[in-house]
RNA sequence: GGCGGCGUAGCCAAGCGGUAAGGCAGAGGUCUGCAAAACCUUUAUACGGCGGUUCAAUCCCGCCCGCCGCCUCCA
């Protein structure tokens, strides 16, 4: 099995990717904060280390997962106060949400899931220790980590401290020794929630959160940390200095990022309004769930995970007619080899063997891709002409090929009977305006005219049903497949 | 201003020193009453521009042009 390699964003190279204890990973990946649905964005994110999840667990190593959810938060509490209603009834909405979403899309649950106001304690105990070792101050009511104090500040997002100083800035109430300092706790306004601490009632700033916890369950050092493009700086920055100033260790040992989804080229961010939710895509969809899903990954995974993609009706059609006969092929396929127990299929080859390759070079999915289409088009003519002759590849590779593919980039997994070919030039579909009764017996009248031989009216009939969205596909024998676009 | 990324066929997208993967669309064909779907074949003297290094550059270096991102909450 070939090693895998990651891009680091520490060193800013590939590297081979040597966890800690060999065969065993830490991983830790930025979740979200639950003020708001998810959108495109986080999807893409998730996906990708999704992706990586998978090929770890492929290549046998034991993962130990982690994803937190952000539940404390200024603009949750904005959200609640503005809707008078309780915080925990903001977070409960939208982590069902974010547990939807996940779900949706068929992303392998993380070992653990904490939630940062399930880690106060811990929290306020990793403030203190870097309040006793002097990396940290009290000012005003707040509790802020002094930059300066940490050497390696910068470091990680490579920005020197003397051009982010330029930018820092000290908000109205602050009493930061110096502007570029974060804030580790924030002392509670009057009327604003709070807990309790032993430098006074308020709540975590931002990064301390995922230090808390990834040290709680992963230890000091991570194999592996990740997240969007966007966290580098300040978000992992921050977590780094204050991680590695309170334990004296390497926080993080690679450090992914995955690049944005856009629209028009732009970052889609919720700042922007330029935002796509993630279950809208999956309810305006015109496929079952489990077609959406591969559909949403295939557009993905379409482009490697540092590279931005533009989220086009293009793009979204393109990726779905390549699914499609990638479908195609694998029913014939798993019709073909109907007899033979999957069991039984190779576990190695040159297929199998590229297409880990790919993904072991630093996520290569569109090679791996490209490695699926590949062995569909070598098996297809030996396919289409009934399984005559010799293959030019071991069918049973193929399969087994295509079931690699679907553990490790969810693909391929609908069953071919409820896989919908067609359609996906954008969503938002209309669907069809004809009740199924009234589609059946216009089908019924054309099959009549067929019959007769009477073309002229069975073709009318046809292009009143392509006008409703439904497309005729007629079979050798038997009645014609009925698709909706 | 600081730091970083990108620019490859109509569109999307790999490759990153040895002479351009793959997909979509298009074209032609097989099949079909005609279609659709499916299948087959085909589609870049060439990688933003100009210099340089090299036996050899899309891949390395320099400059220029265009686009994007981070530096503030953000996947």
């Amino acid at each position: 099995m070939s090693s895998i390699s990651l891009y680091n964003s520490f060193s800013r190279k590939v590297e081979p990717f040597r966890p800690q204890t060999p065969g065993e990973v830490k991983m830790y990946v930025c979740g979200v904060t639950v003020y708001d649905d998810c959108h495109l964005g986080h999807a893409r994110s998730q996906m990708v280390f999704d992706t990586l999840h998978r090929l770890f667990l492929e290549t046998g190593h034991v993962v130990h997962y982690v994803r937190n959810i952000t539940d404390i938060d200024d603009k949750i509490i904005k959200k609640a106060t503005e809707a008078g209603v309780p915080i925990d009834s903001i977070t409960r909405t939208y982590i069902d949400s974010f547990f939807r979403d996940m779900g949706r899309m068929g992303i392998l649950s993380p070992a653990k899931e904490p939630r940062a106001t399930e880690f106060l304690a811990s929290m306020v105990e990793l403030i203190e220790r870097l309040l006793a070792g002097g990396s940290a101050y009290r000012a005003g009511g707040d509790v802020y980590f002094r930059v300066k104090s940490f050497s390696g500040y910068g470091g990680l997002s490579h920005q020197v401290l003397d051009d982010l100083q330029s930018g820092a800035r000290i908000e109205p109430g602050e009493e930061k020794e110096d502007p570029l300092d974060f804030v580790l706790w924030k002392g509670a306004k009057p009327g604003e929630p709070s807990y309790p601490a032993p430098f006074g009632p308020g709540r975590p700033g931002w990064h301390i959160e995922c230090s808390a916890m990834s040290l709680h369950y992963l230890g000091p050092t991570l194999d592996l940390h990740g997240g969007g493009m966007d966290l580098l700086f300040p978000h992992h920055e921050n977590e780094r200095a204050q991680s590695e100033a309170a334990t004296g260790r390497t926080f993080a040992r690679t450090w992914m990022h995955n690049g944005f989804v856009t629209t028009s080229q732009e970052k889609m961010s919720k700042s922007l309004g330029n935002t796509r939710r993630i279950r809208a895509f999956f309810e305006e969809s015109p496929f079952p769930e489990t077609v959406t899903r591969e559909w949403l990954r295939y557009f993905f995974l379409g482009t490697h995970y540092r590279s931005p993609v533009d989220f086009t009706d293009g793009g979204l059609a393109s990726a779905k007619n390549a699914l499609d006969g990638l479908h195609q092929c694998r029913a014939l396929l798993l019709d073909r080899l109907s007899g033979e127990d999957p069991e039984s299929d190779p576990r190695t080859g040159s297929l199998l063997l590229s297409f880990m390759e790919a993904l072991s070079a630093d996520l290569d999915t569109p090679v791996a891709l490209s490695v699926l289409h590949g062995a569909k088009s070598r098996i297809n003519p030996w396919l289409a002409s009934g399984g005559a002759g010799s293959p030019p590849v071991d069918p049973r590779e193929v399969r087994a090929l295509f079931s690699l593919a679907g553990r490790t980039l969810g693909l391929l997994t609908t069953p071919p009977a409820a896989w919908v070919g067609g359609g996906g030039a954008g969503t938002g579909s209309r669907g069809s305006e004809l009740a199924s009764e009234e589609v059946d017996r216009l089908v019924r009248l054309r099959e009549e005219a067929r019959k007769a031989r009477d073309f002229k009216q069975a073709d009318a009939l046809r292009d009143e049903l392509r006008a409703a969205g439904i497309v005729l596909e007629d079979q050798p024998g038997g009645s014609p497949r009925i698709r909706r676009i």
